[in-house]
Parts: structure tokens; sequence; C-alpha cells
RNA sequence: GGAGAGAUGGCCGAGUGGUCGAAGGCGCCUGAUUCGAAAUCAGGUGUAGGGGUGACUCUACCGGGGGUUCGAAUCCCUCUCUCUCCGCCA
């Protein structure tokens, strides 16, 4: 969420980044609501004042043993005033806080304009893609050749965009996800946690997934609303909404994994095959909290600590730096890192690192200070980024590592946790 | 599922319907003392939003929402959460 004072003075820019963003929110809405709640809350606190000083007059005035019937008729009338003066109040202010939640955050300088992922912009690439002797085949070919996928069965007990991994293929989904986990907890100091998969409405506003999203998430269907995360960005976030943390205690670095659940609406005929796009699928993400200075720095590290788990599987990727129309509604400045897919010749998202500044920790509440004497609390900056997404990881290890017996080979890093270097025809 | 207790400032913890934004303590900040530190002493320490160049001033907030009242942290209703006991259960 953007502060509404800043809208105010910064019309100009918000109007571009608007613009660049194609999107269609109501800026003049915005404006004129607040301009007339401002105005009426100077009203409000005026009578109120007036209110205060009348009650303690009547107090005074009864201690003395004195008639008060009269004040008191008085300031009843007042208060009726204020009670309706105040219900316009709370209408303004509840329309205004809906409208602010839907204005996508301000872009930073280096994000390239653009319309669409067409427009991003390489910033490195890893490896060269492997050259094949043979025609390389789709991750759910030779995971269906193997046994240790299994789409149909899926299918049977869930629907489309589901799928059930068997064997190794199982064992190989569970040694990435310790494998990537131990990376970034021993080597790059980020602290675990284990989120709740299931979260209130809340804290799906916080990180910006609500207001304007929902048509994307699950939600239960019982009396209690909850929704099933999408990512734990949501409730790691959170973790600290409507907290003020201390200023040393910065910055908070966590790694979780998590299934995440996303209804993909809008996305059909998009990628039907395989693992790419499941309602359910398995990430390790990381978090960071980190002081407004430093949020660019903390980015790219972050960025980096999810490129290591590519090199260290010896995977070709890309880097490519979003642009203005394919930055997500919250995110400041976004990386995507892009894992090579020989099957599709072509690189495919497999981590988004994102600043998101300080938009998620206005909308949840997440504050620093010091202890200086008269240092007030800000905004803290938050950051997240997928280190890895654990299902795409797998793809595209079946699809670089695949060999022409169909058999699997195993990245060198991952046989500690797998016990075996080969995932062998069945 | 049944019965009960509670929710107050960064933390702990008082609070009779009427200068209570809230005693006291801890923590923290500033100063004194010290070669320095500890200890001690003095003072200061919530958040958000209005107004004023400024000293300053006003409004709101004692889990959320609603009500009673001239006036609510304090009384009433309701919701949420936490804790204790019983039952059930991975």
């Amino acid at each position: 969420m953007l502060d509404v004072r800043f809208i105010v003075e910064n019309e100009a820019r918000v109007r571009q980044m608007l613009a660049d963003r194609n999107s269609d929110v109501d800026l003049d809405a915005i404006l004129t609501l607040h301009a007339r709640r401002k105005e009426i809350l100077r009203d409000v606190e005026r009578m109120k004042a007036e209110r205060n000083r009348a009650s303690r007059e009547i107090g005074r005035l009864k201690a003395q043993k004195l008639d008060t019937t009269e004040a008191q008729a008085a300031v009843r009338k007042l208060g009726d005033e204020i009670k309706q003066a105040d219900q316009v109040l709370a209408g303004l202010g509840v329309r205004l806080r809906e409208a602010l939640l839907l204005v996508p955050n301000m872009l930073q300088p280096a994000v390239p304009p653009g319309r669409d992922e067409t427009d991003n912009r390489m910033v490195r690439s890893y490896l060269e893609p492997p050259g094949f002797r043979f025609e390389p085949r789709p991750h759910w070919e030779i995971g269906e050749a193997l046994g240790i996928l299994d789409f149909g069965r899926a299918a049977k007990l869930s629907g489309a965009r589901f799928a059930v991994l068997k064997g190794a293929g199982a064992a190989l989904e569970r040694a990435l996800i310790s494998f990537m986990l131990d990376v970034h907890i021993n080597r790059h100091g980020y602290e675990e946690v284990l989120p709740p998969y299931l979260v209130t409405r809340e804290t799906m506003t916080g990180t910006g997934q609500l207001p304007k999203f929902e048509e994307d998430a699950f939600k239960t269907a019982g009396d209690r609303e909850l929704f099933l995360i999408p990512t734990a960005e949501v409730p790691v976030t959170n973790l600290y909404a409507a907290e003020i943390l201390d200023r040393d205690a910065l910055p908070i670095c966590h790694v979780a994994f998590t299934p995440c659940f996303r209804s993909e609406a809008g996305s059909y005929g998009k990628d039907v095959r395989g693992l790419i796009r499941l309602h359910q699928f398995h990430k390790v993400e990381l978090v960071k909290f980190v002081h407004p200075d430093s949020s660019n720095e903390e980015l790219e590290r972050l960025l980096e600590d999810a490129e290591e788990i590519l090199k260290m599987l010896e995977l070709p990727y890309r880097v490519v730096v979003l642009c203005s129309g394919d930055t997500g509604f919250s995110a400041a400045l976004t990386y995507d890192i892009e894992v090579w897919l020989p099957s599709q010749k072509t690189y495919r998202e497999i981590s988004s690192c994102s600043n998101f500044e300080d938009f998620q920790a206005r909308r949840a509440g997440i504050r620093f200070k010091g202890t200086g004497k008269k240092e007030k609390p800000r905004y803290v900056h938050t950051l997240n980024g997928s280190g890895l997404a654990v299902g795409r990881t797998l793809v595209a290890i079946l699809e670089n590592y695949q060999q022409e017996d169909g058999s699997v080979v195993i990245p060198r890093a991952l046989r500690p946790y797998l016990g075996m270097d080969r995932i062998g025809p069945a």
C-alpha cells in the first residue's frame, strides 16, 4: 500500500507508474476521497474537543452540587451530531483504504519499461544449455516411463493439475527440499520457519494477494474463512505483522519450506501437461526483513542465494529483470531466475526474487525502531524469493540430466541426499 | 464438545465512571558521579492522525466491534484470542 500523503505529494509520479503498469486505478477518486475525509475529520475533532471540555465542566458543577440538567441536554445533542459525523468519517475511511489497497507499488528506476515478459531484460546467464545426441524428451514422458510420475491417478484423486510422485520421484522431491533448506540455513544463514498453510483474510491482505487476486486463491468452505497459502511469503512475511522490531535485529532472514496452493485462474491451456503448473506444489522460500537503506543490496544477495542452488545442481539458467508491465502488483523490483528446459528449448521461471520496499510492511504494519531518544518507528522493507520452486527444479533435473537409455543422472550435490547417482529405467 | 479464568504502554503489573495516556517496577535514553565501567542519584521515555513557522495544541487508541452515560480502561452486549480442568483425538 502506498501512503496517501505520498500520493498527494507525488501525483505525477504515481500516474506515470500506473501508466507503466497498464493499470486502470482511478487516482482522482482517491484524491477526492482523501480531501473530503480530511475536511470532515477536522470538524469531528473540533466537536469532540468541545464535548470533552463540556463534560469536564459538568463534572466540576456536579461536585459543587449545582444543577447540570441543561448542560447535559446540550452535550447530549452535540453527542448525537458527533455520532452522525463519525459514521460518515468511518465510511470515508473504509472506502479510502479499500481504494488504496488496489493501488500497485511504485517501480524502481532500474525497472525497464515494457508491456509483458517479452520486454524483460537479461541480466546474466550461467552454463550453456547442454547438447543432446538424441531428441530430449519432456519430463512427463521421462517420469512416467521411469514409474516415478503418475498424472493419471492424480487426476482420479483430484482432477486436473495435480501429480503423484512415486518411489525415486518422491524421494528426489524430498531430497531437493532437504538440500535447499540445508544450503540456505547452513551456508547462507537463514533461520528456518515452518508456518501454517491456512491463513486469514487479513494475512492474505498484508502481502497483497488480497483484495485484488482473490480468484487465484483456494479458500475453505466452512463458517471459518481461511485461505490456503499460495506461497510461504504470505505467512512468513506476516510473522511480524503489527509489530515494532528492534533495529539491531535487522536484517531478519527466514527460509521456509511449504506446499503452495494456486487456483491458476485464467491459465487454461497453458502448461497443461507435466509438473510446471499445478494447483499444489512445493517451494522453499527466502524472506527478509531489512532496513530501508539496504533493501536493494539485500535483494542482490537473496538472488545470489537462490542462484547458488542451481549452480550447485549444475543446471543452466539465466537471470532477467522484469519490465514495468510484468512486475507484480506488490513489487518495486523483481528478478526472475529461469532454468533451461531442453524439451521446450527455452528458459522457464524457477524463482522470482522481489524487493517490496515498504509496500507490504505498510499493509501489514511491520515497523522497526532503534533506541535513540527521538527515533520514530519506520516501516521495514520486505523481500522474498523462491529458493527454489521444488517441482520445477525436479523438472529441470529430469530434463537436463536425461540419458538416451531413459535413465536420469542425479546431480553430484544431491547424491548424499538421495543415496543414488542415477534413476534407472523401471 | 463441556466448565471456568483472563486480554492494560517494549516487557511485567495497578487501576473507586469524572484532568487516566493511564500508578509502580523492569528495560531504554540523557545527565551527574568515575580514569573508564558497574553500582548509585536526577530527569526523560507509547502509537497514529489533525492544526500551528515555532514553543505548542487538539483528537483517537487500555484485544476487536456495538451499546448505556453529560462523561467509559472502568458498566452492559457481542466477537476473537490466550490459559486451566474434563471429554475426544493425530
